[in-house]
DNA sequence: CCGTTTTGTTACCAACTGTTACGAAGGGGC
DNA sequence: GCCCCTTCGTAACAGTTGGTAACAAAACGG
């Protein structure tokens, strides 16, 4: 299993913000979102592990909310709420969640919560869960995650700054899934989503081209690290994994 | 299986729009249909493999429509309805609906019944579902789908643009089958489908003449791509199809 | 502190794609 | 054939998006 991605769902956008932060920092990937459309746009772009819905979003309701979403597919929900009454609890229940988390909350319940449920999840789906995976192989490269070590096909070591590795985890993590720039920063924790000259700085652009530098054959027409134009990026090859532990 | 073609029936526009769009934005090709006649335009125009059919149509019944289609082949037909009323289910079951959706609905699981009424329509016909065509051959030429990359009979690379591939696929979807504007539009979520220089752009036209000027020997006279005058473009040969998976 | 390395920003360019305008090519009626 | 109208092809243009060099700022390591 790839690294868990969640979608922090809340119209308060402080909250939001704290809540991705905070489960970004604990080696998620946290997209927020603040309504269903967007949470929809999410599970249509690639996958999502659990969503941690409030209950409460301005005019939509989170209840509803996921009963559509599961009426549709399992993914795994958590409520998030101010109402901490045992009928709304039910309510959210009723409706398929996999748990019900009343605010104010303690972060470290909250990370308790979302590790039950992702790994509820994932037994019930029989993956096996990798707690730590030691080494990555892809298109002839191999990646020691332990060491930090990464080898061409041809053998020759190859040195990556920090922000490349973190880079090349994320695609490893999730190969052949297109990852939008505002996912691949919130999995690095850099700012910049943005792909024009206006508005926020590409950093996500200019880091993918200088990992395609160090990865690539010919960088100008890459061959693991493809442009999904208006999208964002995909790792365009499978990759094996050697787990530890 | 091409890319599935959708018929949507209702006589309320915006109601019609919104379906078309929301199944265009998920794969489909979705036309927009008014009445019994424009149904059978398009049944007689080419493959049709859903029709989404509204109970009320204006002057016209859509229960009796669905009876007159079902007389004389099997499209699937899912029903659409305000009136949820259990008589008027069954009525829309007896004369062979596939499924039946009250209104108003909700899209996503409009988009499920879609996906399982088309799942069972595949199954049922014996059709094999190709889940990935890797390679498609084509009067010496050959694309692979995998590696989106188009080789020339020659054996030389050609380089096709985003749209232009989407473009190409669509159309090894769908040999000798004419496409109209309309219909290669949707499956390629652009707007322009007009052919007249009022009205929405050309984009579809311009498309096809770049990539004509790709694959085809005299771009002047096409003998790949050729322009159905009054209806659209069809991909005047046959097309063989390597899978995997 | 200072030099080095890493990382983000900016600017410029190239590629992609839709729009428009205009001319050419059909097609029907006479 | 000729005229007229519709349809189609395509060059030219413009708006957007992505690649990347060059610079600036920040982090790092003594």
């Amino acid at each position: 299993m790839a690294i868990p991605r969640l979608l922090v769902v809340d119209d308060d956008r402080e909250v939001r913000e704290m809540m991705v932060q905070f489960l970004q920092q604990h080696g998620f990937i946290a997209l927020p979102c603040d309504s269903e459309a967007a949470i929809r746009e999410h599970l249509a772009a690639g996958r999502v592990d659990l969503i941690l819905l409030d209950v409460m979003l301005g005019d939509e309701n989170g209840v509803e909310i996921c009963s559509h979403l599961r009426s549709e597919q399992d993914v795994p929900i958590i409520f998030v709420s101010a109402l901490s009454a045992d009928h709304q609890r039910m309510a959210g229940y009723e409706v398929g969640a996999d748990d019900y988390i009343a605010k104010p909350f303690n972060l470290d319940l909250l990370l308790a919560r979302v590790r039950a449920v992702l790994h509820r999840a994932r037994r019930s789906s029989s993956l096996v869960y990798r707690r730590s995976v030691s080494t990555y192989r892809f298109d002839g490269w191999t990646y020691d995650a332990k060491r930090d070590d990464l080898a061409s096909p041809k053998g020759f070591q190859v040195a990556l700054s920090r922000k490349e590795t973190a880079l090349l985890k994320v695609f490893l993590a999730n190969p052949r899934i297109p990852l939008t720039r505002e996912e691949i920063a919130a999995a690095l924790d850099v700012t910049g989503g943005g792909q024009t000259d206006e508005g926020s700085g590409r950093a996500i652009d200019v880091l993918v081209g200088r990992l395609r530098g160090k990865i690539e054959n010919n960088p100008k027409s890459p061959d693991l690290l493809k442009t999904e134009r208006g999208v964002g990026y995909v790792l365009a090859c499978d990759v094996a994994l050697d787990e530890a532990g």
